[in-house]
DNA sequence: TATTGCAATATTGTCGACAATCTGATTTTC
DNA sequence: GAAAATCAGATTGTCGACAATATTGCAATA
């Protein structure tokens, strides 16, 4: 090994830009559940050709956050409460196994890198910007599939985190407020310095219901104002 | 309502076409680990152009099958030890779930489609396509995935089986003998059909650890030989 | 009036060609 | 002779245009 590791270097596609671009319009909430993406509208905004455009699409529908129906068009999920809910129980089984995973990898870096997430979350409190919020808690909260040493997990999670994020901000932008539950991460940090992975597990297992309580209910009355105008099951075409 | 219930009309555009041609030569093994596929020889093969073709390998990498390096291409996900460790052990956590979850949907309708299966995995040992049984098998098993009314938690397992059917291919490529455990689907269903739920998960835990077994240590000596030959990292170049 | 048929339009799917990048061999330089 | 520079070839990434399909509005019809 040489003195210093060096970092891969950055892949610099139009595509991989595209993605994150368009993932972070649609984890923020600036693209909406149902919308539909105009393909040359999209490349045009992007100085961008379709081409590129069409395969980063295309990873997004295989991540689960937009969805295609040929010669139609291609859009972001519906967000139903059940949705909510299944991700939800999901995220329980993932977080005890991971947590499982985590335990026994615990070094002081871990530790370290804890402190360094859960002080990030404390400063997003303060912030304006709300999604930042959003963005910080579940890093910290992914910590625990990070240090799992398992990269299937790992990826199976971030895919779950996706919704998850996506979920929140729709909450946030709906009522102007942060998902409650702030002080619980002080309980959940200290569990996981401790030496009893049981309690983890539980803690993660009431704590993070409680925040998804209040998804659920706010889902379910998103689901009630669209049935209510839903017959026709319009499609909205902007932007 | 009408009178009767449609199916929608398939999608046939060639991309879709296209996933399921590799991904059939990626899960059978005609498409070896590691092997890179080369966008023109692959698209005058199929009489297609690169564009949907790419498309398709877009999904396909975001399925976890295939891997892409910027401007170097894209290759068949390589399997190793770990990777196959981690596929079990992600599974079990899995199969846990998904019978909790199906247990209360267990209707008629269920265990006719669980003798379906069943007795499709019996008919495919008496066949010469020895892909058909891990086919079989898998859809067997696929059952309590398919009955847990919860399509998330069917989406990632449809994401690791995509894996585990790719392992058992490489297997039985290289011996010529099916994974072993065939009768063990006979109490699996039958545990299925009563009225004990933890026996069955107790079962999928067991039963199913003993494929794996059988896998990892396959997987443990392509490592091996492969290491021998590692220097230089050779990506193999054919089709 | 509701439904069907048809044309016009918009949008997605696909194609062939070009640009950017990597790889490997050859040449140059020390 | 070995390392660096250069160049040709191959392959991936991107582009603009065309083909296939869906949608919309209006007219025709019962």
């Amino acid at each position: 090994m040489s003195a210093t590791d060096f970092d891969p270097i950055v892949d610099t596609t139009r595509r991989a830009e595209i993605v994150s671009l368009l993932k972070r319009a649609i984890l923020t909430g600036k693209l909406e559940p149902g919308q539909k993406l105009n393909e040359l509208r999209i490349s045009e905004q992007m100085r961008v050709s379709r081409a590129p455009l069409r395969e980063a699409m295309r990873e997004l529908v295989q991540e689960g956050i937009l969805t295609s129906i040929p010669y139609a068009g291609t859009f972001v999920i519906e967000v139903t409460a059940k949705d909510i809910e299944d991700s939800y129980s999901l995220n329980q089984v993932l977080d005890e196994f991971a947590i499982e995973r985590t335990w026994p990898n615990r070094t002081e870096v871990f530790f370290a890198e804890l402190d360094r997430r859960h002080a990030a979350v404390k400063q997003a409190t303060l912030e304006i910007d709300t999604s930042r919020q959003i963005e910080t808690a579940l890093q910290l909260h992914g910590l625990i599939y990070e240090w799992a040493d398992h990269p299937l997990l790992l990826d199976t999670w971030q895919r779950l985190t996706s919704r998850l994020q996506m979920y929140f901000a729709l909450h946030q932008r709906a009522r102007n407020e942060p998902v409650p539950s702030l002080d619980v991460h002080e309980d959940y940090v200290r569990l996981l310095k401790g030496k009893d992975m049981k309690a983890v597990q539980r803690h993660a297992r009431e704590h993070i219901a409680l925040d998804f309580e209040e998804l659920v209910s706010f889902a379910r009355g998103l689901e009630e104002r669209q049935a209510g105008r839903k017959p026709g099951s319009r499609k909205r075409t902007e932007n």
